[in-house]
DNA sequence: CTTGAAAGTTTGTCTAC
DNA sequence: GTAGACAAACTTTCAAG
């Protein structure tokens, strides 16, 4: 019962570097069920967004293309993977560093890094990590960045708590 | 001074809350696939971990009821939202405020905050922000940070890229 | 805790609007 | 772009090892 507007298709300018075109109000719809539930079946999304499954299979698929769905995770608890203490780590480069790419890829590859955000400002880096508990804290902050000679310097700050509000 | 009763040799205590006992070889196998893709069909989930796939269903099942698996989500591109600028403001209250569960609460309501960081030290939280633009973003602290009594300052950063290596 | 088989759903292709 | 119908694939229950 509820009527889809499709909207005319503008195409804003500012919009984006890859990701083509803005949503429709089916596409948001259809986005916004994903985030809460990726397991959700084609059928119940496509009766949430009012469409039929073989179109929501569509537009799911395209959305895929378009790079506006990046992937489907499970979100998984950190204790369980032994991976309880959370903190995050300021990261400053030696100021002639030009290697910053080469130092996001080690970093990368490192599994207790969970998010690399490369930052404006005094430090370069801000690592997220998990790690089973101050031992490993330590340990990786000693022979992951503090053996590295293009690390100028690190500041580690431990993570009480972490919510992640848009999952409920 | 009464020595203190030596409980049996159980887990760590700061292990977890929650999360009963350690996932064997084959939720590890189970939970690293899902973590890659959470919507890879229960038969294909069954093969790759060589079990039954009406094992595999009760595996995981018991996995998200054990509060291993917390939930599927979709990854979607912050910029097909209309949040393509992303921060991250540090976040100091006032030193008397016993509000902080009122203020993660509210904050926590907010739909440009991405994460909560409740952290040690000199600052109280690290909000991980996404945004539309340098507009939207000053709007956000002044509206829902700078008018609140209760914090005594932000610092805000802007984040120029943001890695989740976990996802490949 | 595991499984295979069977019944019921769901997915994804295809054709046509 | 969209929907309906069909065949293939998948999910889920259950009795039994």
């Amino acid at each position: 019962m509820p009527a889809i507007s499709s909207s005319p298709r503008h195409r804003d300018p500012r919009q984006s570097n890859e990701i083509r075109a803005s949503l429709d109000d089916v596409d948001r719809v259809l986005v916004e069920a994903l985030q809460r539930d990726a397991r959700i079946p084609n059928n119940a999304l496509a009766e949430i967004a009012g469409i039929a499954p073989s179109t929501a299979l569509g537009r799911v698929r395209a959305l895929r293309e378009r790079g506006v769905i990046r992937g489907f995770h499970a979100d998984i608890a950190p204790e369980a993977l032994g991976r309880g203490l959370e903190a995050m780590i300021s990261v400053r480069l030696q100021a002639h560093a030009r290697k910053h790419e080469a130092f996001t890829k080690r970093i990368a590859r490192l599994d207790e890094v969970v998010d690399i955000y490369f930052i404006a400002g005094a430090n370069d880096y801000l690592l997220h990590v998990a790690v089973a508990g101050a031992h490993a804290l330590r340990d990786f902050v000693i022979e992951h960045l503090g053996a590295d000679p293009e690390v100028a310097g690190t500041e580690t700050t431990l993570i009480f708590e972490h919510l992640r509000p848009g999952r409920d």
